[in-house]
Parts: C-alpha cells; structure tokens; sequence
DNA sequence: AGTGAATGATTTGGGGGCTAACCACCGGGC
DNA sequence: GCCCGGTGGTTAGCCCCCAAATCATTCACT
C-alpha cells in the first residue's frame, strides 16, 4: 500500500534544476528570490498603511518629498520633472499622482516664473495638516520594522544592496 | 548679489526633519528606502527582461514553479491555490495569468481527480521548450546580478531580509 | 440524508504603473 | 530672425494586481 511521498522542499527542486542547467547559481537565485518576495510584501504593506488615510504609497512619496523640502528650503515647490525622478516613476505617471493629489487639494500647480513648459508643485495646508498628523506614526512604524538591525547591520544592509544595484545593468544588457 | 544655495542632500533633509520629529530613526529610513528602491528597480529589470520572451514577471514565476514541479515530481500538476501562494499573488490575480498563459498555449487545465472545485495546471511541450531556451541565459543573469556578493554576504543578506520580515505584521499592526 | 460553514475559482470594478506618441516651449546655430 | 533638436508635461492604450462579491463544491455535524 503506497504511503504519499515526503514534500519536496523549494531548496530542494533548486537543486535538482541544478543538475539540468549547470548555469544555475542556486544562493544567487535565493537571494534574488528573499530580496523580490520581501520588496513585494513591503511595498504591499506600504500600500495597505497608506490606503487608511485616502493615500497610495506614490501619493505619500511625492507629499513627503514635497514636505522635507518646504521644511529645508522653503516653499519654492519642485517640478514634476524632479518629483518623478525622486519618486522613481516616470513623468506620465507622476502627471497621474499630481492630478489626484490635486483633485483631493493636497497640492497645488503654480506657474514656473522662468520656464513656461513648467510649473512647480506646492503643498496645500490641507497637505501639511495631513502629514503632521500622519508622520509621527509613520516615522515608528519604520523604526519598529528595522529596530532588529543594530547601526552595523543597516549599513552591511545597504552596502549589499548597493552592489546588487551595481549590476543591474549588466542584468538588462541585450 | 546673491548665489544660488548650495543643493541640500536627501540625507540632510531628513536630518532636519528629525528636529521636528523625534520619532524619526534616520538609518532606519535609509535603509527602507534603499530596499524599497532597489526592489523596485529589480522588478522592473525582470519585467523588461521578460517581456522580450512575450512573458511577463508573473507568468515567468508560474512557469517556472511548474517546470521544477515536473522535473522533481514528474506530471502531477498543480493547483492554482497553490500557484498563488507559491508566486505571492491573489488567486484573482492568479485566474487572469493563468487566463493568458493558456490562451498562449503555455499551460492547460486538467480537471482535479479529487475535487471537482479544482483543477490541476499542466506545462505544454510548447512552454517546456520555451524554458529550455530560456533559462540557461536567466540562470546567468541572476548569477551575474549577485556576482559582486561572496557566499558569506549572500546568507548575510538573506538572513537581514528575513530579520526586516519578521517585523512586517508589527509594521501592520492596527 | 440534509444543512450550513468552509474552500476554491472566477468575475467585476478599480487603481497604479509603463511606453509611445503628442504638443508646447526653450535655446543654440546658421 | 528662423529653424530644429532637446526638454517638459500630457494623453491614450495597455498590463498587472488587488479586494469584494459570486458561484460551485466539499465537508462536518446533526
């Protein structure tokens, strides 16, 4: 009488792929994988927190952005241009983040005094209202997610990062 | 006459934004936005690099789950619950992929012998192809993309992602 | 058996992101 | 002065993903 057959682990197929494709790195591919799966709960958990205030982790992004620099460098506004940059989303999307935020009057458009292709985005103070509220909370939560790495740890964090970024491009080569 | 300011650096924004917020753990931020960033940039590499293939990252992730599944267990299938958890997906999500993947002649549905709810998803020889060409140049990718991190800073990664994991439900908390 | 709770897949509706194409404006070279 | 490549913002169309509601089936309990 046959008894079911012991569950294979993930680690395990891994290694069997290995045999077939002598290419295959397999700590590579669990790091790659731990590093893709914990960005992705992340990001959703950023966007589960956000979503209770009426934002969206892109809207929240452009509000703090906007917010540290009225707070450094007064209110001068920034572009779209250098929000999309700062936020890592492309203009057409950054177009989209602003007219909501604006639809919910969390910021304004006011023309650019050199450049008429431009204009320069502001918080409103329904916007700065919000993030006084909003931030304290905030700001522990990210101190709780991290308070498990000591200093030392959160830079090695960084530092491997940073050397993952740095082949990215030889990932996208043709 | 006046001179333009010298520009003010992410890192020092948030420094003074720390005066005003006392909750504010500035590594802590760092190193969250460097994960962040990164993931997304990664995701957006695999994306591109996949849509080459006519695939998509999802569509790769269930692909490949079903090929290690046959190559350790031989044609049993999986189920779409399973699919979903496996690929960190919904199985709403996981319906509307699997939609696609079968209109392309990659997979097929068999009914469950078991449970006639479900059903089980099956590679076509059409995709068993396609991977065989595929993965050899997606295996040295990955390994090239973690080429920079020796064996000792891989498992040093891993374990500070699985440490920054365990906070998440707390970084959820009510 | 029979009923109700649980489980699995799907549909619907919506949001966020991207690329490509577009228009408006700037600025340098002739 | 005028043209023209470069730059900035927007639009249109697409894909991915999700939550909530829906439908079918199974399972446990009486």
């Amino acid at each position: 009488m046959s008894v079911s057959a012991p569950p294979i682990t993930r680690y395990e197929r891994l290694q069997r792929l290995a045999r077939r494709f002598p290419q295959l790195d397999a700590t590579a591919i669990e790091s790659c994988v731990a590093l893709l799966r914990l960005s992705n709960e992340l990001a959703g958990a950023y966007e589960a927190r956000m979503s209770r205030h009426g934002l969206s982790s892109g809207r929240f992004t452009v509000l703090i952005r906007l917010f540290s620099s009225l707070e450094s460098e007064g209110d001068q506004g920034l572009t779209p241009a250098e929000l999309a940059e700062n936020s890592c989303v492309s203009r057409a999307t950054m177009t989209g983040l602003l007219d909501t935020l604006e639809k919910d009057g969390l910021i304004s458009r006011q023309d650019h005094p050199e450049d008429r292709r431009m204009y320069t985005v502001h918080l409103t103070p329904k916007a700065q209202r919000l993030l006084e509220d909003l931030l304290p909370e905030h700001f522990s939560r990210v101190a709780t997610l991290m308070s498990d790495l000591d200093e030392t740890e959160r830079t090695t964090l960084r530092e491997l990062l940073t050397k993952v970024s740095g082949r990215l491009p030889s990932f996208l080569e043709p």
